[in-house]
DNA sequence: CATGTGACCCCT
DNA sequence: AGGGGTCAC
């Protein structure tokens, strides 16, 4: 059975916020179809936020005022007001606050992530009820009015009879199942919350209860509006089976484009065909991975407690024509958002009792016809809106005179008030507390979240990070977002737990040296190639369970796990071996060897064993030794996609990435030829040829370089098509050699990221 | 021509 | 820590 770990993580989002906000304003306009805009001047604003009733006029956000109306005659517009030439968006915030005090007082770990949705992590609450509660399931079952089962009745749609019936249906196995008795506890509490919210702000809401934030994201959008929806393990294939890959959080932009371009697939169950390894190697470690579990329904992203906003600023665009030139124009509506800040700041200093430390005046300019952006930074010593504009106008025309299109201040790194009452309970609790000792440096970050802290009686929060690693505390080291090493150990330890074939490799050469593991590699080849190929097979006939050599790690961590604690300072001492960790992680089950596997110090290369390796290793590393420096030509997918999805993809690292994966095209008759004695082939869908299974990985890059190509000749007129075309006649090897084929799409889409990186 | 706000990540 | 960029609401 598919483990998810035990976090019951669920998300409140406010539906139509602004619009419902407005209603309560003028409840004579209830029912109405309306949208509110902002700027109403030109073709009546710019919409966004649409209500229930005028989405089935087909009214978007992003449309003009104009548009909507064309759409729906009846449909009301309500501008934001005006305020100091800028559309003032207070009144929204501060409904957002009534309802997160609600939340508060139900919950202790809260992540506001915007001004209308937060996460709640409500474990707590669901274990101690479910302990508690045994035999009062009917009273849960009666509470869930409102709530929807994914794969029990229709998502987008909001049908009472289905949504009783698949309840019922759902509850039918209450009585064995740990996790519908679970989900169905923290939907009984949601339903209150729910209640709450509307009883206390007027307010409606829909929510999603799943495991993680990507889950109850998804599942909260699967029945809006004022509706909540449960979102269990056993619906996950289903649901993913149909669902786009840019549905996803996180995976809505360029990202989840380029998963999408290069590997070709549509919908989450899509990313199933891929390994672990497959996926780090054409993205990085971290994308890699993140991918990799989210194809699975794993995401183990905490909830971060977090109530009030780490900066407060302001901006405004100045398009085309309204860009601006004169210094008057730019002081002018510098004191306009400086005057905005600081009534905000002012504002925030009475409700937080903290003062930001930090001016940052962000700016677009015109350039050669292209847009720049830049911003520039100085230390926050006043709140009077005079002394910052007068700070931003300097910093502004230090950097730059060109035309303006777009101005932005912003206020962040906050420190305790001095004297505030939090200020003093600060350091009075944090005696008591057993948080690491933190450093002056740290303090600014620390009162960031004091609030929270000393409401909330969760663990000090300190700075970000280590409020990350707090956090982790209670779900030790899975996927830490901050540290990319702890989460690339992770995994290992994660698949050593397990007798999956990809883990048996693992295990095998993570016990042993890498020179060792090269030869053994060479050696047992055959072994390899049968377990990488029951891997594969494995993937694709029970694409849910395999998963469960991830989610392992999610129970094992668990804080009370002595085991888990265990893992976790293994995984920090592993830390210093991350290089030959990774190194093993490449070479294992793409059974291709790189010289970098061999030689993780290329400073240190040991000549007799330069004399063991084949011919055309030798030349590799005699080629190796005679450039030093990566050759930008043979840059990886890795880093070629995106400079951002690369984030680890620098120094050593990089360079072993590259060269590995020239290594894994020198090498390539080597291994082709060991796995001929194989005979394990598969035939490739798109050009039927038979296929060495291990190479089949390789052998697709190849048909999405192209696929590809193709598009480029075909489609001139889009913009992205168009640079790839520029790029791909700089490096038109596709047709020259057969056999480079990855070289060739690498060398092609490297320079796309020129364009991305933009 | 045309939105505004905030969080987080990577690189340097 | 500063600065550029992405993602999302
Ligand atoms: N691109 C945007 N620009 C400005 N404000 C936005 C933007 N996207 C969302 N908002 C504001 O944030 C609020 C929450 O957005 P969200 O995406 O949750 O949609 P919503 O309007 O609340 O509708 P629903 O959640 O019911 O689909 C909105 O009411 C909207 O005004």
């Amino acid at each position: 059975m598919t483990n998810f770990g035990n976090r019951i993580v669920i998300l409140i989002d406010m539906d139509c916020f602004y619009c419902q906000v407005e209603t309560r304003l003028q409840p004579d306009i209830a029912g109405k179809p309306l949208a509110v805009v902002q700027y109403n001047q030109w073709k009546l604003g710019g919409i966004i936020a649409v209500n229930y009733e005028a989405r089935d006029f087909g009214v978007t956000r992003h449309m003009r005022g104009e548009e909507a109306k064309l759409k729906c005659p009846e449909l009301l517009l309500v501008s934001v007001p005006c305020l100091r030439g800028k559309a003032d968006t207070s009144k929204y915030r501060s409904a957002g606050r009534e309802v997160i005090e609600v939340l508060k007082k139900n919950c202790n770990i809260i992540e506001r992530a915007s001004v209308d949705e937060a996460y709640l992590d409500i474990t707590q609450i669901v274990d101690d009820k479910l302990a508690n509660k045994l035999n009062d399931y009917e009273d849960v079952i009666l509470q869930l009015k409102n709530t929807f089962i994914v794969g029990h009745s229709e998502s987008g749609v909001n049908n009472e009879e289905e949504r009783s019936k698949g309840l019922e249906t759902w509850l039918s196995t209450l009585s064995i199942d740990t996790q519908v008795q679970r989900l169905s506890i923290a939907g009984a509490f949601v339903e209150n919350l729910r209640k709450e919210i509307y009883e206390t702000t007027g307010f409606k809401c829909s929510a999603g209860i799943s495991f993680n934030k990507i889950l109850a994201k998804l599942a909260c959008g699967l029945h809006k509006p004022n509706r909540q929806t449960i979102l269990s393990s056993s619906a996950i294939p289903h649901l993913f089976s149909t669902l786009p890959i840019k549905k996803v959080r996180n995976l809505g932009g360029k990202l989840g484009d380029i998963v999408i371009d290069s590997l070709q697939c549509n919908v989450m169950s899509d990313l199933l065909h891929y390994s672990l390894s497959y996926l780090q190697n054409h993205f990085d470690e971290k994308t890699g991975l993140r991918l990799y579990n989210i194809a699975r329904g794993i995401d183990n992203e905490p909830v971060t407690p977090r109530l009030v906003s780490k900066s407060i600023g302001a901006c405004k665009n100045f398009p085309g024509k309204l860009a601006i030139v004169d210094k008057d124009f730019l002081k002018h509506w510098l004191s306009e958002l400086s005057a905005e800040v600081c009534e905000r700041l002012e504002q925030d200093l009475e409700e937080n009792e903290r003062k930001a430390s930090l001016l940052t005046v962000s700016f677009h300019y015109y350039q050669n016809k292209t847009s720049v952006s830049q911003s520039r930074s100085c230390p926050l010593t006043s709140y009077k809106p005079e002394k910052i504009s007068e700070q931003c106008f300097n910093l502004v025309t230090k950097a730059t005179h060109q035309p303006i299109s777009f101005l932005g201040i912003s206020t962040s790194k906050f420190i305790k008030a001095k004297g505030s009452e939090n200020f003093i309970n600060f350091f009075k609790s944090n005696a008591t507390d057993n948080c690491t000792s933190i450093s002056n440096t740290d303090i600014s970050e620390v009162n960031d979240n004091l609030k929270t802290k000393n409401s909330m009686n969760v663990n000090c929060n300190k700075t970000e990070r280590n409020e990350k690693h707090k956090i982790s505390n209670d779900y030790i080291i899975n996927e830490t977002t901050k540290n990319k090493n702890l989460e690339s150990s992770s995994v290992e330890i994660k698949q050593n737990k397990t007798s999956s074939p990809c883990s048996i490799i693992q295990h095998s050469l993570k016990s042993d040296n890498f020179k060792k593991s090269f030869f053994m590699n060479i050696l047992t080849q055959e072994k390899l190639k049968t377990d990488h190929l029951n891997s594969i097979t494995n993937t694709r006939e029970h694409d849910f369970e395999i998963h469960d050599c991830n989610t392992t790690s999610n129970e094992d961590l668990r804080p009370n796990n002595n085991d888990n604690i265990k893992n976790s300072s293994e995984n920090i001492t592993k830390k210093s071996d991350k290089k030959k960790q990774k190194s093993s992680m490449y070479g294992n089950d793409e059974t291709t060897i790189g010289i970098e596997e061999i030689f993780p110090d290329l400073n240190d290369i040991d000549i007799n064993i330069v004399r063991l390796l084949p011919s055309h290793l030798q030349q590799e590393v005699k080629k190796l030794l005679k450039t030093t420096e990566v050759h930008e030509k043979n840059v990886t997918l890795n880093k070629a996609i995106d400079k951002k999805i690369n984030k680890n993809s620098k120094g050593k690292l990089f360079k072993s990435k590259s060269q590995n994966k020239k290594s894994n095209i020198e090498t390539f008759f080597i291994n082709t030829a060991v796995n001929n004695d194989l005979k394990e082939f598969k035939k490739c869908p798109q050009c039927h040829q038979l296929i060495v299974i291990n190479k089949f990985d390789e052998h697709n890059d190849y048909h999405i370089a192209a696929t590809l190509q193709k598009e480029i000749n075909q489609n001139s007129d889009n913009v992205e098509t168009r640079k790839r075309k520029v790029i791909t006649n700089n490096s038109n090897h596709l047709k020259k050699r057969v056999n480079d084929q990855i070289v060739t799409y690498v060398s092609k889409t490297k320079s796309g990221s020129s364009f991305f990186q933009q």
